[in-house]
RNA sequence: GGCGACGUACCCAAGUGGUAAGGGAGAGGUCUGCAAAACCUUUAUGCGGCGGUUCGAAUCCGCCCGUCGCCUCCA
């Protein structure tokens, strides 16, 4: 390992050292969506946060198996016992089979994703994919006496759980106080939360079940196939702050119940979008689409607008705030795409352990942005690092002493690495100048023209040449030494 | 009502005891045929307000104001 990471645990509510379960390792489960509409913003922060969470644990050496639940079942619109299943109300509205309604924005949401450049977990399991491990569970747990049945439902007893709450701070008597009054619930205790959901008349997603035809409680599912594929007690829980309480709350106790061993040792939760200051959610019909957003702006803008603030912190969307990344990111590219140009891009391994200290102080930049990431992931603090180091380079560039191409393709992998590699805010191979194609060559004819005509002091046909390439979105520099470089904007 | 978080320049945003990172925007300058890009300089005696602790506070404590979230589905 490189170096120590240190996490806010939400469990504990501080700053821990990050030690494995087992050595070299992570398991983490990160709550998935529940697929019944297109993917917010509030999403992307969400899944962009712990991208590069888990993309900075494989960079300092572990070995990461990153599990992310898609909820296709289960989950109602209102609280935990009454309403409608989502995917089944919006099924039954456009009559088509609920699989159909989760397979249209599955597709859409991990095409949402690849777009943010998002790596997709290791493992994507599906609520319906795992009935019978969720049976399994709910039957051990009522064997144990922690679950009961009452007419076809299966209830979590939550008096027989003294921790619950202890994530959230809550007090089961409290929430009993606060809980509206339910006078048709079978329920022991106001605060039970079912696991098993029995089917009514015309529900349409059922299961056999050894309490009758039903469906699986939201909760269960995240036990469930959390501990099949990371084990009893695994590393590292993220999702997002709504859910710390109830479902978090739910799943540890469920989890802990059933195994009588601790489920997560540190829970992470990233915090909330907000819209012109209000919480953006699916049921108050406020949210921005990620599909919205990518109609305004680069998707790897708005990744990195939102790496630019703490995962932790809520983060409020507007397009001034993205615009205004956006142009910061510009300038990375342009450095990227500079020393691409000097033929930085000859690939080459970056030595972490030791690195110059000349021309740029690469060394000094590592420590400092390392330190950032490895206290409690602070993006905004690495990136800007970056920025400090970008300076640094520009001046190089820019001072006419020029640089070698040894010394281009370091600082290029360098780069590559922490911004590329690690944090995700450059996007592929798309850096224009050095591509070969018939797109260059056609530049490069146009750029060989419009020199012709500056040569002959024809400024108006040259600059008419660089109008109308910039009309379909490609741009012109002259660079100092006299030659001139294009890339195609967004 | 209960619990929690936050309030840093025109906008975004780090910083949790040692004298205000970074990005955007603005202003001036260098370079350029002009642009663009880049570079340089500049923009908060102050971090919601008022007290307190301290040699020293944006950072700790108290009160007040404001905003947001959770307590019901949501990443």
């Amino acid at each position: 390992m490189k170096t120590d990471i240190y996490l806010y645990n939400s469990l504990s509510r501080q700053k821990e050292k990050f030690v494995p379960t087992e050595e070299g390792k992570l398991g983490i489960y990160v709550c998935g969506p529940t697929v019944y509409n297109h993917s917010h913003i509030g999403h992307g922060k969400s899944y962009v946060s712990f991208d590069a969470i888990v993309r900075f644990f494989r960079f300092v050496g572990y070995k990461v198996l990153y599990v992310q639940n898609i909820t296709d079942v289960g989950h109602l619109t209102d609280n935990a016992d009454e309403g409608d299943d989502k995917i089944e109300k919006e099924a039954k509205r456009d009559r088509v089979n609920p699989m159909a309604i989760v397979e249209t924005f599955m597709r859409s949401y991990f095409e949402d994703m690849d777009r943010l450049g998002i790596e997709r977990p290791d493992i994507s399991p599906r609520a319906t994919g795992h009935i019978i491990e969720q049976i399994e569970l709910a039957k051990k747990l009522t064997a144990q006496g922690f679950a009961y049945e009452a007419g076809g439902n299966v209830y979590f007893d939550v008096s027989k759980f003294p921790q619950y709450g202890r994530l959230s701070g809550k007090k089961v008597e409290d929430l009993i106080a606060g809980a509206r009054i339910d006078v048709r619930s079978e329920k022991k205790n106001p605060a039970d939360f079912a696991l098993w959901k029995r089917a009514e008349a015309g529900h349409i997603m059922r299961w056999p079940s050894p309490w009758g035809e039903g469906f699986p409680g939201w909760h269960l599912e995240c036990s469930a196939m959390s501990m099949k594929y990371l084990g009893q007690t695994f590393d590292i829980h993220g999702g997002g702050l709504d859910n710390q309480f109830p479902h978090h709350e739910c799943e540890i106790a469920q989890s802990e119940a059933a195994t009588g061993k601790p489920f997560v040792k540190y829970w992470l939760h990233n915090n909330m979008v907000t819209v012109n200051g209000t919480k953006m959610s699916k049921s108050l019909g406020n949210f921005v689409t990620l599909k919205d957003a990518f109609a305004r702006f680069d998707p790897i803008t708005i990744r990195f607008f939102i790496l630019q603030s703490h995962y932790r912190s809520p983060l409020d969307y507007s397009e001034e705030a993205v615009e205004g990344a956006g142009k910061g990111l510009e300038r990375l590219k342009n450095i990227m795409r500079e020393l691409k140009a000097l033929g930085g891009d000859s690939a080459k391994a970056v030595n972490f352990d030791d690195l110059p200290e000349e021309p740029v102080d690469l060394k000094r930049y590592y420590g400092e942005w390392l330190a950032a990431m490895a206290d409690d992931f602070n993006t905004p603090a690495a990136i800007a690092v970056l920025f400090e180091m970008f300076k640094d380079i520009n001046t190089l560039l820019g001072s006419g002493v020029g640089v070698t191409v040894d010394v281009a393709s370091q600082l290029y992998a360098f780069t590559r690495t922490l911004a590329g590699e690690v944090l995700g805010i450059i996007p592929g191979e798309d850096a224009g100048a050095a591509g070969k194609n018939i797109e260059n060559d056609l530049a490069n004819l146009l750029i060989k023209m419009r020199a012709d005509a500056r040569k002959n002091k024809d400024f108006k046909a040259a600059d008419a040449i660089r109008s109308q390439l910039q009309d379909i979105g490609v741009i012109l520099e002259d660079k100092k030494d006299g030659t001139t470089v294009y890339k195609v904007s967004k």
